[in-house]
DNA sequence: GGAGAGTATTTCGACGTCGAAAAGTTTGAC
DNA sequence: GTCAAACTTTTCGACGTCGAAATACTCTCC
């Protein structure tokens, strides 16, 4: 069974004959179910209201343990945004009731940003949503072939991540 | 052999039981996978002097073959964009040489963009350092190991084209 | 042919992002 | 105790993107 990949890379082999077929093969099609999630998870989320930034910024600040804070600096960084960012992302997310903002008292160059109780309720169902995104994609597979895929693309993350 | 998607996992199933770690451990590696190509692919475009997004153009007229020509419209729609944001993306490639735009003679709403040799020649260069990128990745597993990746993704692409 | 509907592109205002500069605070050396 | 260097966040100007309105052209039908 041939998908739309299979015709796209057939169609750039004729113009690019040293093109390894595997190999884009397996790039474009990495791209296109990141994109697909992509796209499933955006409309989740706007069912909610939600962007996906406000998610994210969400996410992260969910990640540390109650009481749920965590300084701009530290969430630009995690997030791999600019500060500038951060200060833009978390003046959207205070006006609409999801983090309050605050000065640290020990050291008032810093601001502790904190998820609110309603932030923390959007977040659980939108991390609910995503979840249901994802399973509906993977479970096309039986359990030990996503183990198998799992062990190939884990794989591959190693080789990105410096091999041990 | 763990990578830092196995920590990921980890730590977020402590805060969400019900979660299915095979099908997170899939879906944030391909994700990261992802994005790890898009930063490479960024970075081998950068040292030509070219965004991705210049590129992407390029390519969508390289693809239609010789004389290398479509109209804004028809770029927009494929690369799915907003007709607004295509003519911006012309005015820049046209300031910088790549690009030609001329009035189609039948009916002059139409506006023709053509690749020009310059066009050609850094749209060449770039895709033989993207396909680079790639094959570094992709050839750290052995043949028979792609064309088994290969088909568990070109199964769950068949998934996302089949229903709608 | 002329009016109105339809099509193709551009313009306009808004958004989220960034790099660089500015503002406010702390730290350390003397 | 003072002040310069370092750190944290915000402001500012620019960019690429979008939706919607505006502009320019073609087609249809009477």
């Amino acid at each position: 069974m041939k998908d739309s990949i299979d015709d796209h890379v057939a169609l750039w082999a004729r113009e690019l004959p040293e093109m390894d077929l595997r190999v884009e093969g397996i790039a474009a099609r990495l791209q296109k179910l990141t994109r697909y999630l992509d796209r499933r998870r955006d409309a989740v989320l706007a069912a909610h209201g939600l962007q996906y930034w406000e998610f994210k910024t969400l996410h992260m600040l969910r990640r540390n343990g109650a009481p749920y804070q965590a300084t701009p600096g530290e969430l630009a960084t995690r997030l791999g945004l600019s500060p500038a960012t951060m200060t833009n992302r978390l003046d959207a997310l205070e006006r609409r009731g999801y983090v309050d903002r605050g000065h640290d008292r020990d050291d008032r160059r810093k601001v502790v940003a904190t998820l609110t109780p309603a932030g923390l309720k959007i977040w659980q169902q939108g991390i609910g949503d995503i979840s249901q995104v994802e399973e509906n994609l993977i479970h096309q597979l039986s359990h030990t072939d996503q183990d198998h895929l799992l062990v190939l693309l884990r794989r591959l993350v190693l080789a990105t991540e410096g091999d041990h």
